[in-house]
DNA sequence: ATTCGTTTCATACAATTGTTTGAATCCCCT
DNA sequence: AGGGGATTCAAACAATTGTATGAAACGAAT
C-alpha cells in the first residue's frame, strides 16, 4: 500500500486548479504531475487515463464546496423578498465573492457552461433543489395560481441574471470599457440590482401585458426558413452523448 | 494572380463551420484543408499561420451577417414597450432561431462567451451600438433620471435572459429535464416572457425598494470584488505571441 | 515559346501530448 | 531477513499538429 493514497491526493488536488484554469483539453497530463510532484505515469496508474482522473476531480470539488459551504437553511419568518435576495446574494457570493477565486467554483463554472456527464451528478444532488426553492419562492411572491412553465420560466430569468457576469463576465467587460465608463460592480451592486428588478419583474408579472400591436417581424419571410410558426428550440444536446465533448462546442 | 482568391475564399468558407464547431484549438489546419480541398500548406502561404487565418474568418464572418440582416430601423412611433418586444425578439431569433445553426453566428456566440481580441471590433462595430439602442428604450421606459449605471445594468438585466438560454442551452435542457416536464421553448414564448418580465422590472424598478430587513451574511464583509474584468489575471502565456485566449479561460 | 513571378503540392520537420513499459524501489507481512 | 505485491520512476512510443521546404505546375506578359 505504502502512501499510495497521498499521490491521489496530490494529484486530484494539483489537477483541479489547472483543469479548472485552463479546461481539460488544455491541461496537460505532464504540467498536471509536475504540480504534483508526481511521476508522469501515476495518472495512468492510478486513474488509467486522464479522463477519468478529470472526472474524478470534478467529483472531488463537488464534495469539497458541499462540505465547506452547504446550503444555508432560510429562516422561514423572513418575508420572501429577503428570502429572494438572500438566495440571489448567495449565489452570486458563490460564484463570483472572493470564494469564486477557488478553482473548486470555477471547475463547476465549467460544467455549467459545457456540462459533461458530472454535471448531471450536479445538477440531481445540488441546483435541481435550488432551483425548486427558487421556483417556490416566485410562485409566493407571484401570487397564486402561476402555471408550472412560467414560474420556471421566471426561475430562469433570475438564474440568468446572476449567471450572466460569471459566464460572459468577460463580455460585460469589454462591453462596459467600450461605453466609457469602465464600470466594475461588486456583488452588492448587482444583489440589489438583481434583486429589486427581479422582485418587480415579479409582482407585476401578471399584470404586466404583452404589447399587443407588436409587429411580427417581416424579414423572417425573406429567409427561407419558418421561424415564427412553432420552432422549437433544442436546448439540450442528444442523449446520445457519449464522455466529454458530444461534438460541437466549446472551448477556444 | 491565377486563382489565388479562390482558394483563399474556399479555405474562409471551410475553416468557418469548424471553427464555430469545435472551436480554435480543437479545429485542425489539416481538416479545414481537407474540407476546402486544397492543399495543407494554403493556410501558411495565404494567411501566415492558424492564427489570423481564424481571424480572417471571424471578420468574414461579421460582414456575411452585417450584410445579410442589416440593423432593422425600428419605428419612431411605436410605443417602447412594442421597440423593447421587437429588439428581444430579434435578438432571440438571431441567436435561437432557425438561422442560428449557420456558422456565422455560431462563431459570434464563442466571440462572446470566450473574446479574443476580434470580438473587441464586433463590440464597437455592432454590440455597442444596439446596447446603446437598449439602454434609451429602457430609459425612455423607467422614466426620467435613471442614473447611467442602473440603466447599463438593466440593460444587461435584458440582455442576460436572451443570452442564458443560448450560453447555458445545455444547462438549461438538463434543468428542465430533469424537473420532468421536459419543456422546450419556442422564440416566441421567450420573446413574451422576456418581454413581460423585463417591462415590469423597468416599469416599476422605482418603486421596488430593496428588503430592508436582508440579512448580510457575514461571512464577506471585506471583499469589493470586481467581476466585470476578468483581465486581471494573466497566467503564462509566451509573452511574444498575439496570444488568442488572455487569460485562463474556456474550451474542453 | 520562353520567362518569371505566383500558386499548389507532397513531404518533412519539430514540438507536444497521452499512454505504455520494464526495471527499480518501497513497504508490509511472515 | 527476505519474499512479494504495490508503487514509482525514467525513458520511450505512437499519434497528432502547426509550420517549413523545395520542387513542380500554372498563367500571363514579353
Amino acid at each position: 500500500m505504502s502512501n499510495s493514497s497521498d499521490t491521489k491526493a496530490k494529484l486530484l488536488e494539483s489537477a483541479g486548479p489547472i483543469f479548472a484554469a485552463k479546461g481539460y483539453s488544455k491541461a496537460t497530463v505532464r504540467e498536471i504531475c509536475d504540480a504534483a510532484e508526481v511521476n508522469l505515469a501515476a495518472v495512468s496508474y492510478h486513474f488509467g487515463d486522464k479522463l477519468h482522473l478529470y472526472i474524478a476531480t470534478v467529483e472531488h470539488a463537488r464534495h469539497w464546496i458541499h462540505a465547506r459551504t452547504p446550503d444555508r437553511v432560510v429562516d422561514e419568518d423572513l418575508p420572501a423578498e429577503s428570502r429572494l435576495a438572500l438566495m440571489i446574494h448567495t449565489t452570486l457570493t458563490r460564484f463570483l465573492g472572493a470564494d469564486s477565486e477557488t478553482w473548486h467554483l470555477k471547475l463547476l463554472n465549467r460544467e455549467i457552461l459545457n456540462p459533461t456527464q458530472a454535471c448531471e451528478k450536479l445538477i440531481e444532488q445540488h441546483f435541481g433543489k435550488r432551483f425548486q426553492e427558487l421556483m417556490d419562492l416566485i410562485d409566493e411572491l407571484g401570487g397564486p395560481g402561476l402555471p408550472h412553465d412560467e414560474l420556471e420560466r421566471m426561475a430562469f430569468a433570475v438564474m440568468a441574471q446572476c449567471f450572466h457576469y460569471v459566464i460572459a463576465g468577460k463580455f460585460v467587460g469589454l462591453m462596459t470599457r467600450q461605453s466609457g465608463t469602465g464600470t466594475h460592480y461588486t456583488v452588492e451592486e448587482l444583489t440589489e440590482q438583481i434583486t429589486r428588478f427581479c422582485l418587480a419583474g415579479i409582482i407585476h408579472w401578471k399584470s404586466s401585458p404583452f404589447p399587443e400591436n407588436f409587429p411580427v417581424p417581416p424579414k423572417l419571410e425573406t429567409f427561407k426558413n419558418t421561424v415564427a410558426s412553432g420552432h422549437t428550440i433544442r436546448l439540450a444536446t442528444p442523449p446520445n452523448s457519449v464522455s466529454m465533448s458530444q461534438n460541437s462546442e466549446q472551448e477556444i
